[in-house]
DNA sequence: TCATAGTTTAGAATTATTCTAAATTGAGTT
DNA sequence: AACTCAATTTAGAATAATTCTAAACTATGA
């Protein structure tokens, strides 16, 4: 029997999961192998559930949920808030920003390096800067 | 009798409501008092309502999610999206952008004039730019 | 005063998310 | 291979913010 694409990817998710101190269960190599198997992905909770259900694996939306957030903690993904009711986890946590359009739900990636933001006043007292996130709202048309 | 505080600040909102074509009603007169008195507020519904009913007001919690985004429409009020639970609406339309302290849901105006966002590339072909937000995320210490 | 379209409201419905407690499982022993 | 046990998963209940619905109310112009 030899090797298929899919236990490489099963094989790259369980070595990460084990350095960022994650038992490598079933889902979540599955999940993993999903997420970090393409570049810069973003997906909501319900986007990967119907996603990894789609590929016949049986995750419940409570545990995607729970690996979503493990994920976040353990740095491997970071959460994007740009909709009051939705939200997006990026598989990118590296320095970058985002165009976002509204209508479809969409994310696009925008290089750290590419933007700028300059003149941030110093915070009021006892306050201090965590991150500046930039989000680039377009529409069609 | 003579015209109170409180009858003037009314006055003012009445006006400003049929400026912007909504009807005065005593709900939206109410709301209006509040939210343009003072400069400057960010409120979310919760926020507001309870507001509102602490000052002896009686106005549902539909009437002041139905407000908030008749206001918004008619442009007296702009959405604020900065946290993934809640919505906020601020009295400032104007253009700026804000700190905001995640832990208490502290919101803090940034004047426009005193940030610029450079390089932000063109966005993918079919789409173009709405606006561009930033928000400054800070904490305690 | 009347008519009526616009508005308000209580409560039900919806949506995204979190919680709970019981069942299952991974991984290190024996 | 069987055993143990803490970590994990799960279904379903619970929560929280928001929206919907349909009936009651009200501002306004005739």
């Amino acid at each position: 029997m030899v090797k298929s694409a899919r236990d490489s990817v099963a094989d790259q998710a369980t070595l990460r999961l084990r350095q960022h101190g994650l038992r490598p269960t079933r889902q979540r190599v599955e999940l993993a192998g999903i997420l970090f198997r393409d570049c810069d992905r973003h997906v909501t909770a319900e986007s990967l559930h119907d996603e990894v259900s789609g590929a016949g694996v049986k995750v419940s939306l409570a545990t995607v949920y729970n690996t979503l957030h493990q994920f976040t903690e353990a740095g491997l993904l970071r959460q994007v808030i740009v909709d009051a009711s939705r939200c997006y986890f990026d598989t990118n946590t590296g320095n970058h920003q985002h165009f976002f359009v509204e209508k479809e739900g969409l994310l696009i990636d925008i290089p750290g390096e590419a933007i700028e933001v300059a003149g941030v006043p110093a915070p009021p007292d006892g306050l201090s800067v965590d991150r500046v996130d930039v989000v680039v709202r377009v529409r069609r048309g």
